[in-house]
DNA sequence: CAAATGACGTTAC
DNA sequence: AGTAACGCCATTT
């Protein structure tokens, strides 16, 4: 199962610290284009033992989704990301300053568990 | 199979 | 700037 969860893995994996990313933005990047619902799905599985930086993974508004979900504590993130170097402006995050940057050479660093689909020679 | 849920994004007003 | 509605689909029950 999960086709389409490791990549989000992956991808979530590569964001570096000190950046955040949009749901979008892993979607994207993952070949989930038009689909970030399963982004964050993906996330809410994803376990803390799965080394996953959920946290850097943000709404598109910048904000925190927040929800009792998790660890119990929906401050956790925004400290989390505090601890990285990312300042809050009051609720939300200046995706300007913070929007991760995904470099070429980390699209194709991304190792994408590819199951079927795909072939890649040629 | 069908119905309901969900850490969202985009468009339109 | 904020609200409302649609879309998209994997997961769960």
């Amino acid at each position: 199962m999960a086709n389409s969860y490791d990549r989000i893995y992956a991808v979530v994996r590569q964001i570096p610290a000190g950046t955040v990313a949009t749901y979008g933005q892993v979607a994207e990047l993952a070949g989930l284009m038009g689909k970030p619902r399963v982004v964050g799905y993906a996330l809410y599985k994803v376990a803390p033992e799965d080394e996953i930086p959920w946290q850097r993974v943000i709404n598109a508004k910048g904000e925190i989704s927040t929800s009792a979900f998790r660890d119990g504590s929906d401050d956790l993130q925004r400290i989390l990301l505090e601890d990285e170097g990312i300042e809050f402006e009051g609720n939300k995050i200046n995706l300007s300053k913070y929007r991760w940057q995904p470099s070429p050479e980390m699209i194709g660093a991304i190792d994408f568990g590819n199951d079927d689909t795909a072939d890649s020679s040629g």
